[in-house]
DNA sequence: CCGGATCCGTTTCGATACTG
DNA sequence: CAGTATCGAAACGGATCCGG
């Protein structure tokens, strides 16, 4: 349904960002580069199975994130983000600047330090297309158990 | 409710950009500087009453709107961005780049020049400090009551 | 008239159990 | 392990009502 409104500059964006969880995984693959289906289960801060396949699907509908079979087990699929996902660095880069300025958000100081330095975008970039660099950030927090 | 997610960036800005409602509050807002309850109702594609001023409220609380008597019309109420609304331009600014260049979105050519100059941000702080300056985009598409 | 608040039928979301 | 089915909870949209 791309309907009837393409006047406003937004408006493509509305889907991903009118969403929490596909923000969500977007922001847990910018970090971390690949992820299978378990690990965004875990990662993701409760995000249950349906949502999660069904936010995936979309995503992958919309061209930005891409799955294949993990080479060394068969069993699992490894989600990235593609170029056009990707590209959506520069957004999350903004919104993590905002919220280290107006909330008290304490980001990992190696994030603080990629914003800074504007290398935010860079690192994203470099970890979806080398699986053996580290996530930007720890595994996690890892909510527990509500 | 805080809550117990500080450790990633982007948590804060979630509660806002994970609604799709209060992000077309606020571009909305930012494209226009000022707007009354029923402009926005009539501006926003088919915003249900309660709906709004729900978001308007939330909004509020969070502080990133303000709002203020209209001083030529008792009657109504004027909302605007305030700074630390106004300072959300610059993750606009990145959505409406990244949809013009992955999406076929048709900004208004206005709107094109800003972001490519790279000035958006700072019209959209001088539209929220001087009400006479026009919109910076056309008064909205306004959905045909479907 | 303007800015909401309230009620209500419908749709969507999300937690859990379950299956291939 | 990756993903569906189910079903209750919440959000939504529309209409209507109300105080100023």
């Amino acid at each position: 349904m791309p309907g009837k409104r393409s006047s406003c500059p937004i408006n493509t964006c509305l889907e991903i960002f009118g969403d929490r969880w596909s923000l969500l995984v977007i922001r847990d693959l910018m970090l971390s580069g690949f992820r299978s289906y378990k690990e965004l289960l875990s990662s993701e801060e409760g995000i249950a199975t349906n949502i999660l396949a069904d936010r995936l699907s979309k995503l992958e509908d919309a061209g930005i994130i891409a799955s294949r079979r993990d080479p060394e087990d068969g069993r699992k699929l490894l989600y990235r983000l593609t170029t056009k996902g990707i590209d959506l660095a520069p957004i999350l880069r903004e919104m993590a600047r905002w919220s280290t300025t107006h909330e008290g958000a304490h980001p990992s100081p190696a994030t603080v330090e990629l914003v800074k330095a504007n290398r935010f975008v860079q690192e994203a970039r470099r970890r979806s297309e080398d699986e053996s660099l580290p996530p930007l950030l720890a595994p996690s927090p890892r909510r527990k158990a509500r």
